[in-house]
DNA sequence: ACGACTCCTTGGAACGGTCCAAATTGCGTA
DNA sequence: TACGCAATTTGGACCGTTCCAAGGAGTCGT
């Protein structure tokens, strides 16, 4: 296991031509003729040749290689967005070098410079979190691009997002068709995406003439602080009869506040998450959300970058993806 | 962006110093004096110099890589893995590099033959269906460590699991415990960990003489699998007083399955899982099940990678973990 | 003043490919 | 039989580092 691999030399040798014919054989290069080629794959064959992509990307200074940083590795909307990406790169032949930064900044900072020094030809950048300047600081190095982080954007910056205010509207529009008017909201944080919701929420429901009914719980996107956030509105004067969770994580805390309670969903409470995780589709929850495109997202994101790295001119640098609203089984009619 | 990126001889050049100086200063090497060092680091600075990783693996034969091979980027046991195996590989230095055959044979392994081409120095297999053949002839060339296949192991493997065989006589000891005699159980179909797990819910069921009670119904690991599962089971005859599933995703699906026909769970029926799956923990479902040390397990496959990269002899190549019984919402004493 | 050391520095040969201009071959044609 | 042209093949420079043997420059003891 540890004597030197073969290199493109050995081959040559063995199979009795030239390093430079090695080579051009190696790519399928049409100017070898056939014996040779014959000969070649011969010898490559009996001395288990594996190319070297190293020297490779040394010689031609590409790496084929895009890096991505992700910012959580359990948030399941990640992984997900991950997956459309990594098909797209591996259709263009290309790897995925991947990092994370596990929530510290300082660990994302060196993880990210590292994928610069391994000359990755694009950078995805999947995080909420990373700030505008870092972000564009890296962009002057080489093509970037964002996804779910709208206000970022600028000279080979792209963004991927999808439109969370049409999103949000659509959540309420959903509620507002059943009926309800009570509705409360469970709000996100500080994180993009988690602002533009609850300004929906607040605006949508100024809109209905209902700015009186507004009320909103704070929690920061967890099950945890859906759940606790839920418990402090319910016990806080009447139950609402819907509840608009920031995310879907949260609204399954919120869910599991109306059952301690015994408010059943939704006969006596509807809910209505955003994302539209994968769990979220189970028989047990069937929780009723506004879906992003997840895979479309990390896909586009893959193919936005390819086009920069190809030199196409790309006017927008912002894609917007519309959301959609899937219907399950945690919205209803109001009862009250 | 597109201008060359500054060498080491350009910093060399800046400083008036030979590119090998440079060379050590960027190294940290105690022999650079430190007028030297500083207008070292001065130029680089100016210059926004930046290693070029690509050409130091070629130079010095350490690509400073793992290659990882993760099977399904969506089931949620394998990004934990995969987060405990990166917190090591990252504080080793070293970077990852991901590729995922998305089910397909043929993907996955030209995707791991672009690792090896990386000159990745070792390979984590996160993957339940690896072929032993492919495996072991990867493992001639590098070292390598497999991530849930038990049954893998020779020279240049090492394999990393949790103890199957415990922790489904956990799940069945926690049943009996409970007083439970009519265990039914929803199997996984033929892959290893799945096949164990059946194994010993048939030889427990046998030991506490309830051989006559033994009732499988098969299904696939997969939430709407176990869901089908369970309808079939429950159409069949009365109702088990409890059910051991073969795994977290297909338990919830078990448990649609109860509330559909009116059963209530734990009052009526009991339900085990395993694997302790994030999700599982969620207030709304309260999953009992047996857990294994999924982070642990992906930060010692990768600690027993490096062990091996450095040389050290190690004897046993087969770590196995042990699970542990969560005890949460899904099973109670039997009331019928 | 001189050799022996220690400390720093340096040029040049790898590393394993790609690329390119030039050399060699093979053939059909005049 | 020699010539021109297309088809192949080849040597060598280069990609940006590391590594190593060897070259200065001081410093110290005698």
């Amino acid at each position: 296991m540890s004597e030197r691999r073969p290199t493109i030399h050995d081959v040559a040798a063995r199979a009795g031509v030239s390093k430079s014919l090695v080579s051009l054989a190696m790519r399928g290069s049409p100017k070898v003729s056939s014996a040779s080629r014959t000969a070649i794959e011969k010898a490559a064959e009996e001395l288990g040749y594996r190319p070297n992509a190293t020297a490779r990307s040394l010689a031609d200074r590409r790496s084929r290689t895009i890096g991505v940083n992700m910012a959580e590795l359990d948030n399941p909307i990640f992984p997900q967005m991950l997956s459309g990406a990594h098909a797209v790169i591996r259709s263009r032949n290309y790897n995925t070098m991947l990092v994370s930064g596990e929530r510290d900044p300082a660990v994302e900072s060196t993880e990210l410079a590292k994928l610069l020094e391994f000359q990755v030809e694009g950078l995805m950048l999947i995080s909420h979190r990373l700030p505008a300047e870092t972000v564009r600081a890296l962009a002057a190095e080489v093509p970037t691009v964002v996804l779910t982080l709208r206000e970022i954007a600028g000279p080979g910056i792209d963004a991927v997002v999808s439109d969370d205010e049409a999103g949000a509207r659509m959540a309420m529009e959903h509620l507002f068709d059943l009926g309800h008017e009570d509705i409360a909201h469970v709000s996100g944080g500080t994180l993009e995406p988690a602002v533009v919701r609850e300004r929906i929420y607040r605006q949508e429901m100024e809109k209905a003439g209902l700015a009186d009914r507004i009320r909103i719980a704070e929690a920061d996107l967890t099950n945890l602080g859906g759940l606790e956030a839920a418990r402090s509105l319910l016990a806080d004067g009447p139950a609402p009869t819907a509840i608009f969770a920031s995310n879907d994580i949260s609204a399954i805390g919120v869910m599991a506040a109306c059952q301690e309670v015994g408010l059943s969903v939704p006969d006596d409470v509807s809910i209505i998450g955003y994302d539209g995780v994968a769990l979220g589709a189970l028989r047990t929850l069937s929780l009723t959300t506004i879906a992003q495109p997840l895979t479309e997202m990390g896909a586009m994101a893959a193919q936005r970058l390819f086009d920069r790295m190809d030199g196409k001119e790309v006017a927008d640098s912002t894609i917007m993806l519309e959301p959609e609203l899937l219907t399950r089984g945690t919205t209803a009619h109001p009862s009250r």
